[in-house]
DNA sequence: TTGAAAGCGCTACCAC
DNA sequence: GTGGTAGCGCTTTCAA
């Protein structure tokens, strides 16, 4: 027997693999999708054949029977693209992807643009042409993850979704919100202002939530003059941050929802003559590269980006697999990283979950 | 005729709507596909049954009779999916979804991790599964479109790719590099520094050779003391800086080819007492977020990068439907943009091609 | 202009 | 454990 050595698979079908094999297609078609009643012989027969052949199964043929397409459809909404500097959507990416690649699923990538677009998105989801839809959403309003569920399409959202009953993956934004600010009281700051983001956006939120959280618990009573919220772009954080010097100028510390936002106070407290750490302390959120380009470096709340996509991916196999049970939900743990803006002595390098 | 509203398409098929209609499978399929041999009535009457069905074709049945998968691959080998601060990815990823969106076809991402992987991908891709692919490559020596094209599957690259015969859409690095030069030599710099990326880099030789382009058109002569290369990284670009000032401190300019890096030369600056723009001016390129993040905000060349990602996928649907031809090549123009890191008098705010 | 019918390659059921 | 075979939903000849 000559082996050749496989050149383009296209066209060769299971009936030759069976002709070669001395078997029947059903036989072949047995050993490709490792169904375990078959002979030893047989099975040692089917799978030379197929190499020798270099035979690939024909995923249309299959779909077709099956009625699977063992593609799943990432949806990725104009806005979400928009997150600068952060490359949180290659990360995603790559964590959904791995995993997909793990169960030789498809990804499918679509990137609606406006509420239209959104619809043709929708339609062509609901007309089945994949296995589920795993949706990546920082505006938690969007209608998709429950039209899609009303559809009986299996969906999972990452970040927190404003209605309830649909399964998502999210990080723990409150909690690392919540070390952020324990870190910096540990330091021996007093007034911990904090610029937030929108509070219609679910990490906006959260954040906010978990810095309220900790003030409470070392009974810090909340200051309102001391929050502000902007709107996660640099110009906002600036600004914000400015507010917050004319309305409480002893703050001696910060917490930012964002990194970007961080960057655009840190300009704020310099024009006003404020010191990083010595006169106030400031902790980002992301940990985006942005971290080491600023002076004095950033601290910042470290998110499990690719985990959050391949966990995302985990539940809507589940999903996919057998329809039932309570939707799931995940929330992923932050990390902080210490950075010097936070601290005043230039000593150490530590971090806690 | 009550027209039910639309619900989930699943399941109603070619053979429902030729009944609903009064009209035989054949014709249906006729008018879903937009061909012209079909009479007026029977075109009305399949297309009001579709609606009222809400019939989507079955992509797998078609696929399977077409021998078309309707769909096209993009690969993002590990390397370029790290590009740092510069939201690169998401931006061809759009412009290249909004082409194949107008074309009715699939994106399906495949992002491999590592050479094994790549073999993977490179099988899956030659087995036929994908009308095409779309290879965003930032490292010129990747094996895969060679491959590919050995196996005659059309195939389209981002980015300048190292052997030639290939299809490829790219940025115009020299004329960016070169017009940065210019614009700081028409400023009156005499000795205008470049630091280069890494030159088995498309894009970092072409840039430097941009930037010998340009001098040699001023009668400039190129002084190998003003050339330094780096990684594309912060660091990198701070050392480059500090050998540059070390070697050259008459230097009173400096192309830096990406922004990251003229962020960490920046810093190597600043470290050494050297005023921006004032003592030396600088310009770097990618015109990403980082630049209105420097103090003060970095000039910088601009890359259409969505236009990038669109003229690849119109360049491969050209190769699929009709195997032909020279390869073709798009090389798109940049722009410089001028912040105040190269303009010692606040002036104003010109740009040009 | 229209319809009948032959598959595309595969899975899964049923019989042996 | 194995093989025969009936479709999955669609496009595309070929005739009418």
């Amino acid at each position: 027997m000559v082996t050749v050595h496989a050149r383009r698979a296209v066209g060769v079908t299971l009936e030759q693999v069976a002709s070669l094999a001395n078997v029947s297609r059903a036989t072949v078609s047995r050993v490709v999708n490792g169904d375990r009643r078959v002979g030893e012989f047989s099975r040692v027969a089917v799978e030379a054949a197929v190499h020798e052949l270099g035979y690939v199964p024909n995923r249309a043929a299959r779909s077709l029977v099956t009625r699977r397409s063992d593609s799943v459809a990432v949806v990725i909404p104009e806005p979400s693209a928009q997150v600068f500097g952060d490359p949180f959507f290659p990360r995603v990416l790559r964590g959904i992807s791995d995993a997909l690649a793990e169960e030789s699923m498809q990804l499918v990538l679509l990137m609606p643009q406006g509420r239209t677009d959104e619809g043709r998105v929708g339609r062509y989801l609901a007309a089945g042409h994949v296995d589920g839809v795993l949706l990546v959403s920082l505006h938690g309003s969007d209608p998709l993850p429950g039209a899609l569920q009303h559809d009986r399409v299996p969906v999972v959202v990452g970040g927190r979704p404003r209605g309830s009953g649909i399964p998502y993956v999210d990080v723990d934004n409150r909690g690392g919100a919540s070390s952020a600010v324990q870190h910096l009281l540990e330091r021996g700051r007093q007034r911990v202002a904090t610029i937030a983001g929108p509070q219609d956006m679910a990490p906006g939120a959260d954040r906010l939530a978990g810095y309220h959280e900790r003030l409470a618990l070392a009974e810090h009573a909340s200051d309102p003059q001391l929050v502000e919220t902007a709107d996660f772009t640099l110009d906002g954080g600036r600004d914000a941050m400015a507010r917050l010097l004319e309305r409480a100028p002893d703050l001696d510390a910060v917490f930012v929802a964002s990194d970007l936002m961080a960057v655009g106070a840190m300009a704020a407290l310099r024009a006003a003559g404020r010191a990083i750490p010595d006169d106030v302390a400031i902790v980002g959120f992301d940990d985006s590269p942005l971290t080491t380009t600023t002076q004095p470096p950033l601290s910042s709340v470290r998110q499990p980006i690719e985990e959050m996509g391949r966990e995302m991916t985990r539940l809507l196999i589940r999903e996919i697999r057998s329809l039932g049970g309570p939707p799931r939900r995940v929330i992923l743990d932050t990390q902080l990283v210490v950075r010097e803006s936070s601290v005043a002595d230039a000593g150490g390098d530590d971090s806690r979950g």
